[in-house]
DNA sequence: CGAGAGAGTTGATCCAGGTTAAGTACGTGG
DNA sequence: CCACGTACTTAACCTGGATCAACTCTCTCG
């Protein structure tokens, strides 16, 4: 991603992890990550399992489907995407994940059925589940804040399942949209204009669509004067307008 | 529902909740439910946070979307689905639940996200969240198995938005008749033959389709030879048949 | 036992979005 | 600075499944 504002979080980054002892306490995301609600005694307690891994560049993947599911990972900077395979070849995207978001809690009996893939080269933070099992024992706060996030990860797929299931193309890009700016912007990003770090091929995946169909449908709103798009940055012109898109009426009704 | 198999079960819980005080190492779902992996003790100390609920009747919710998440919920008989709502009043199944497995897991901010309603008289065990965040900062195992039925569930939503967003309806019908087939075939109930505890209409909106469609779906199926369809009650016929229709090439393409 | 209500089926028609097939713009390496 | 590959766009056409509209079957209730 090439924020500018996203920029000066690569560049901490990489002076944490490259000259500096790795600090929970001074992370830039450390109010986004799990230890919120530890006291400062907790969170010595936290940094200390948490591990450093190498940058992973563009295309590698952070872990496979079938993988041993061994630690769950805060991501610092860059973004990913989850996708989960069928027998026969077909990919299916399930989610993507920005800076700030933790990743590696689907699996069946601890191993990985999702592969997570760096859309751009990016940076995560390591928590091995067995330490953090064990932490959470002693840790009042810790174990809630991960039963938190897990919950929140099913809501959300729950969400994406009302997206798929009943909404319009049209629709489905304008909450596509929607939920990026939301999501940038409570990271500290401008709600307004960003750059998408995934294709128009990957959106499609994502939204069951067909890319093309993405395409025509970025093409509608420019159009519209709803936003403005230019190769993979986005602004966004009329928010009112975008969101009256979402509930547009479609999809097969109930 | 009204398995033969599963007459029994019910049998059981009227006798346990009625007249027998409530007990885990002899309920007939044990092997089924979070304390499969505990000692004696630890089992005795996991029975004293269980309560027990009066049953729920048919179309009766076991929580409401908006309500305050206070506790898990293991289904003894009966049958759940869980529905998501927006705004303008659409409504989306988003999970079926029989007897043997637990619900409470969705929720942002402890504020459940979606609506459990009963399909049948239906009788649960209610954990509070509380005590089983307390008991399982002392019982080992405990928290890890919160964790890994929570991770199941989340790579089960992966597999379902798969499903919206790149299948067929056939292959959707399908999969779902397996899914069925499975889940009770592995609770001890007949994978050949069983009820549909939901009608036409909850199926259809489940899986992203029309009723007309499932409806029409249903007697292709029967006329290829692959079920026998009557009113609710189905058979298979051909396994090895319907497992071809849901890798059959549809959808979009990748 | 007949009326009415749900639930399910079936058939006819239509359209959102997939598919196919050219394009165009960018960006990198030679 | 040109050539080639990749990402994206645009247009024309086609189809799976939604929608609309009867109709049937069961069950319930008076």
């Amino acid at each position: 991603m090439n924020f500018p504002a996203q920029e000066q979080v690569n560049e901490m980054n990489l002076i944490n992890i490259e000259s500096v002892k790795l600090s929970c306490k001074n992370c830039s995301l450390s109010e986004l990550c799990l230890p919120r609600s530890l006291s400062d005694d907790d969170l010595a307690r936290f940094e200390e399992i948490v591990d450093t891994r190498p940058p992973i560049p563009k295309g590698g993947a952070l872990y496979h489907a079938g993988e041993a599911s061994q630690a769950l990972y805060a991501i610092k900077s860059g973004a990913f995407k989850s996708v989960v395979t069928t027998e026969d070849g077909e990919e299916q995207i399930v989610g993507f994940h920005m800076p700030g978001e933790l990743v590696g809690f689907d699996g069946v009996e601890s191993v990985h059925n999702c592969t997570v893939v760096s859309l751009d080269r990016s940076t995560v933070c390591e928590l091995p589940l067995r330490d953090l099992e064990a932490l959470s024992r002693k840790v009042e706060g810790l174990q809630r804040e991960v039963y938190t996030v897990m919950r929140r990860e099913i809501s959300q797929e729950q969400a994406m399942l009302l997206l798929l299931a009943r909404r319009t193309a049209e629709s489905r890009l304008a909450s596509f949209l929607l939920s990026l700016s939301h999501r940038l912007g409570s990271r500290g990003f401008s709600r307004n204009e960003f750059n998408l770090v995934m294709s128009r091929h990957d959106i499609a995946n994502y939204l069951g669509l067909a890319a093309e169909t993405v395409s025509r449908l970025i093409t509608r709103f420019q159009e519209s004067g709803i936003v403005e798009v230019n190769r993979r940055r986005v602004t966004i012109l009329d928010l009112a307008m975008l969101k009256e898109r979402v509930g547009q009426p479609g999809g097969t009704k109930v």
